[in-house]
DNA sequence: TTATTTATTTATCGCTTGATAATTAAAGAG
DNA sequence: CTCTTTAATTATCAAGCGATAAATAAATAA
């Protein structure tokens, strides 16, 4: 609207206004344009908007995608592959290492994949469309990293296993709540603009420390209760 | 589309398929389909699909409300007033109970009130939307819980008080964390629909003996450090 | 009954949306 | 330079959007 047709051949600005690029790289340069955007103003973002933030016109768009659908999609792709790793989940198990040691670590590691802008807003709107994908991730949570900790937690306060006595769900409610300390500030942050001075990683180190501090006698009361009714 | 134009006289339902209503009622009844559907759909959702879950034609909107625009502000007020009671604020400062039951009394509070699917999710909505209705709010939460929550705990643990030493922000994450956990639960239920067979009120009472349990020796060391400084 | 009022519907406008077709122009090959 | 290829733009469509105006029909008053 706003842009002459012939303000395109911007002579100042010199750098890289280079009109035509390979496929790949235009490709590249839109996906990620388009992680950015629909994180910000979400899936129902226009077309427009997002090819005039990448500066280019609408239908090319549709040379590289053949819907806005298939374009989501890709985006999702992007988002979501390779935010987990693996090797984080025998992070928790290492006895070798003190537990509030390893959930230290854990939460740190993990805090630097996932306090991202873009991981956040795009996991909170996928959840609020309904999306498959977040539960699939949450489940994940669930069983990669709560019911490993409460096992972790059982065996430091000298409480039977989970194979002798099944890891109950008010049990793992206690470990969501430390996960919910730990996502709750990425709420804060990246969905209501709520800065803080206080350092994420010492936030990180507090709240374990408060966790683990605590959920001794709590969890030890849980499991007794489990083994009465047996 | 699918209902033929004479379909409306609804012989065999009978009950109140009364075709004009009050235009009080009717704007009545207008708001609190909206409040749901906004809620589900988020503030992009199409005035058309609202009126046919509603039961009318969609320019009877218009003639309650005089644009989209007026009546997500109408939704929002229907939504965000009266949710917060001013009673609880002192419930959390009142020296005369344990505060383990005082957390645990104003937690149960707050979550008859905000553990609700529309507040939760129009919480969300706006948050991405970035109203600044949500800054308001959370900040109040600061004030008017969190903060009072820190004094009392330094109160608890023989620490100076807040005009004495002035309460840090990485004091604060403390009692943020404690509300992450709750409200996250909040989260995976209404936006994530994960259900959990643990009772909240429960789950409540042990959230917050964990909290207590474990919080005091991190409060009193970074109220030291704090001390030191000065 | 007839007349009046007004809640509600039908029909439609102007604009925006995702998407397509036709056109233009930048790069490489000969 | 000329020809070919194709990245990118211009022009446009059909559907859907919020919103308006005119027509209809249900309630009330006379």
């Amino acid at each position: 609207m706003l842009d002459s047709p012939k303000s395109q051949t911007k002579s100042a600005t010199g750098s890289s206004q280079k009109k035509r690029l390979d496929p790949d790289e235009r490709e590249a340069h839109i996906v990620a344009e388009a992680v950015r955007f629909f994180a910000e103003h979400g899936f129902e973002g226009k077309t427009r908007d997002l090819a005039k933030r990448i500066g280019i016109t609408q239908p090319l768009l549709y040379r590289y995608f053949p819907s806005k659908e298939s374009l989501i999609e890709r985006v999702y792709n992007e988002v979501y592959v390779q935010r987990w790793n693996p090797a984080w989940e025998g992070l928790i198990t290492d006895r070798r290492v003190p537990l509030s040691d390893r959930l230290c670590s854990f939460y740190k590691e993990y805090s630097r994949a996932v306090y991202d802008y873009v991981w956040v807003r795009m996991f909170i709107y996928s959840g609020l469309k309904g999306v498959d994908i977040n539960d699939r991730y949450l489940r994940g949570i669930k069983e990669k990293v709560l019911r490993p900790v409460c096992a972790e937690l059982r065996h430091t306060h000298g409480l039977p296993t989970p194979q002798e006595i099944p890891i109950d769900e008010q049990e793992l409610e206690l470990a969501w709540g430390l996960h919910g300390s730990f996502f709750y500030r990425a709420i804060r942050f990246y969905i209501y603009n709520l800065t803080t001075t206080a350092d994420n990683e010492t936030a990180i180190e507090n709240e374990v420390r408060v966790f683990l501090a605590g959920v001794g006698p709590v969890q030890r009361k849980l499991v007794e209760a489990l083994t009465k009714h047996d």
